[in-house]
DNA sequence: AATGAATGAGGATTCATTCAT
DNA sequence: GATGAATGAATCCTCATTCAT
C-alpha cells in the first residue's frame, strides 16, 4: 500500500468507499461498485489498498489514529489541570471529531459490531487504550475526591455509549424521532447534555438533580 | 415461504443461520456456510425460506412480532394500573426477551444499521409503534402529573438506546470491560439500573439523586 | 470432489481439459476455455474438482492409480516366472498403456518437469514406487545370474527414459522425423526394439550384437 | 527488443526469468514475479523485451544461436577429418554447452513440448537444421563405410533423447535416483557412455559388446 | 420433503501492458 | 534509462438460485 503523501484517485476511492459502506456495509458493498462511484478502474483498488479487505484496515486505522492524536493533544495541554476538565475537554473532543467525520464514525461503529478478527484486534488495541486513559483519570479523580466513588465499568460502559450513540442511532433519531443529527446545534446540544450527566452524576458536589431531561 | 409449524430442519437452518450471521454478518455469510453448519442441502434454503433475502426478513419478522406480543400482553394486563407501571413493566419485558435471544436481538440490532431499504421498512414500521406506544405512556403519565415535564425525545432515546446496549456492546464489555453479559445476574441488574434512572430522571418525586453510579 | 460413478459431464470436462492441456499446458488453458470446450459452464469444474487444480491433481492421480493397477496385474501373474519375464511383461504393458492414453501420458510426463510441490510428490511417491519395484526385479535376476552386473542407476534411467521418449518426443518424431506415432505398428515396433536391448544389455547370456539399429 | 550490447539490468531480468521459469514454468510465471526478483520495475521488461512473449523468444534465440554457433565452430574445424571424429566432436560441444547452461536447456527443452507456434517453428527451424547437420554426417560415414548400415531415423531419435535426457530428467535423478547432475564428473561420465554406445552401435568394426552398462 | 446437478451472474484479484514523466 | 500510475481484460472462484428427480 501507498501511504505517502495521498494523492487524488486514493482520495476518491476513499470517498466513495465511505459512501457506500455507509448504506451496505463492507461485506454488501463491491469493489466495483466502489470504482464505479470513485470513477476508477477496479484494479487502482488493489493498486492502493492491496485489496478489499486492506481497504478496510486503511479506513480503520486512519479513523483510530486521528482519533487517538486528538486525545493526545488533549492531554498533553497544559490547561487541564483537574480531571474534570481533563475528561470533558476528552469527551468535547471526540465528540467534535466524530460529528465532523460522521459516515467514518459510523462506519467503523457498525464493523467492529461483527466477531471477526479485526474487530477483535481493534478492541484489544484501541478500545483498550482508550479504556486505559478514561480509567487512569476516574481513578485520579477519585484519589483526589474530585470524583464520587462511582463503578468504573459503569461509568466507561456509559461514556462509550454516549460517544457513539449519535452515530449508531442516526438512522433511529431521523426516521423515528425526527430530530435531525445533521442540524447544526445539535453536536453542541448533545455535548452540552454530556456535561450535565457528568455534574450529576460523577462530581463529588451538591448539585442540582433532575435538570437534564426535565424542560 | 412456508409458515406453517416449524420442522426441524427449519429450526437447525435458523439456528446455524443465526450463529453465523453474529460473526460475520448477513452480507459476509453465504448460504452454503448456513447449509453446511445446519448439516443440510443448500436448495433447502430455498425451498423453507424461499430466498437468502427471505431468510433475513423471516428472522427480523419473528424477532419483531414476538416482541410485540410481548408487548400486548403487558399492555392488556389490567395490574398496570399506573404509567409507571405499565413503563416499568414494558421495559422489563422487553429487556427479558432481548436477554433470552441474544443472537438474534444483537442481529437485528446490527443489521438495521444499515441504510437499507428493509432496514428503513422497519424503523416506519415495527420502531414507530414502538415509539408511539411509549409517547402515548409518557404523555399521559405527564398528564395526570406522575411523570415530570421532561423532553420526549430526549427519553425516547434513551430507552431506546438502553434497550440494545447490552446486545450492541456485548463485544465491548467482554474484550474490554471485562464483564461478561452472560453472567447470570447481569439482566437481573441491568433491568435494576434502569429502575433507577426512572425514578431519577422520570418520576415526579422527590427523590435520592446520585445514587446509581455510586457504590 | 464426487468421486462416485463418472457422470457424463465429468467425462466431457477431463476430456476436454486432457485435449487444450496437451496443447497449451496447465498454465496455458483458463478454466473457461476448458468449460467452452467441454461445453458446460465455468462453475461446473469448481464444482465437480473443486479447483482448476483440483483437476490437475485428479488427472495425475487417475494417471498413476491406472498405471499402478496395470504393474500390479503384472506382478501377481503367476506365469512371469523369471525375471526376464517380469521384467519384458512389465514393460510391454506400461507402454501399452501410455500408447492407449497418448495425451493423458504427455500432459503427466510433460508437467512433471516443472519444479513444483506436486511434481516433487510425483516422484516421491509414485516414482520411487516404480523405482523400487524395477529395483528389485534386478536385483533378483543378478541375484539368480540371469541378469548381467549391471549399474542400477543407469539401467533405471535408461528404462524410464524409454517409457516417456514416444510421448515426450512426439512432437520431434512427427514434425522433424516425421515418422508418426499415432502409425498402427509403431507400438510394437518400439515395444519390440526395448526387447533388443534388454537382451543385449542385461541378459546374461552370449548374444547377437548390434543388432537394433543395423538394416 | 533491444539487441545492443547487454546491460546490468537486462541480464538481471534474464537470470531472474531463468530462475523461476524453471520452477514454475513460463506460463506461470508472472512479470511481476520477475521484475521482483530481479528487483527492477514490471515496465522494465516491456522495455527490453518488448513483451513476456518477447522474453520467451529472446531466451529460445539466444539459446539456439549460441547452440549453432557452436556446433558451426565444430563443423568448420580442419582437425575432424572422418565422420566419426565430427559426430563424437558435435556431441560432446553441445553437451558441454548445455551442462554450462543447464536451466536455460532445461527451460527450453521443457517449452518446445507444447503445441504452440513457437514450438512448431523451433521444430520445423531448430531441430530440422540439426537433424540435417547429424543426417548428413550419418550418410557421409554410411557411404565411406565408416559407419554401419544403420536406421537413419532411430540414430537421430536416439542422439536427440541422449542430448536432453540430462535436463528432462534432472529431477527424477535427483528424488529418485539420488545421483546428481550437478556432481563435478557426471557431465564427463555421461559423455564418455555416449562414445561406448557410438562405438557398438554406428561404428563399422568388430567391437567388445555388452559394455556400457556392465560393472 | 429433500437433494444433487447445473447455471449465469458476479465476486475479488491479477494479468501484461501503456504512458506520462 | 527507468519508473510509478493507471488500465482493461482476463484470471479463478463463489454466489444465490433453479430444476428435475
Amino acid at each position: 500500500m501507498n501511504d505517502g503523501t495521498k494523492n487524488e484517485m486514493m482520495q476518491r476511492i476513499e470517498k466513495a468507499a465511505l459512501q457506500l459502506f455507509t448504506h451496505q456495509g463492507f461485506d454488501g458493498t463491491s469493489i466495483r461498485e466502489i470504482a464505479t462511484a470513485a470513477k476508477c478502474n477496479v484494479a487502482n483498488i488493489s493498486y492502493y489498498f492491496d485489496s478489499k479487505k486492506g481497504l478496510l484496515e486503511y479506513l480503520m486505522k486512519q479513523y483510530f489514529e486521528t482519533y487517538f492524536s486528538y486525545i493526545h493533544v488533549v492531554l498533553q495541554d497544559e490547561n487541564n489541570q483537574t480531571m474534570t476538565d481533563l475528561f470533558l475537554q476528552l469527551v468535547d473532543t471526540i465528540l467534535h471529531y466524530q460529528f465532523e467525520n460522521r459516515q467514518l464514525t459510523r462506519f467503523v461503529q457498525r464493523e467492529i459490531l461483527l466477531d471477526t478478527t479485526l474487530a477483535r484486534e481493534i478492541m484489544t488495541t484501541y478500545f483498550m487504550r482508550e479504556k486505559y486513559i478514561f480509567s487512569s483519570i476516574i481513578h485520579e479523580g477519585k484519589r483526589t475526591k474530585e470524583f464520587q466513588k462511582v463503578k468504573d465499568e459503569e461509568v466507561l460502559l456509559y461514556v462509550r455509549s454516549y460517544l457513539s450513540a449519535p452515530f449508531i442511532y442516526e438512522h433511529y433519531m431521523n426516521e423515528v424521532l425526527h430530530c435531525s443529527v445533521w442540524e447544526k446545534n445539535y453536536a453542541s446540544k448533545y455535548i452540552q447534555n454530556f456535561h450535565q450527566w457528568f455534574h450529576r452524576n460523577l462530581l463529588n458536589q451538591v448539585a442540582v438533580c433532575k435538570e437534564n431531561f426535565s424542560v
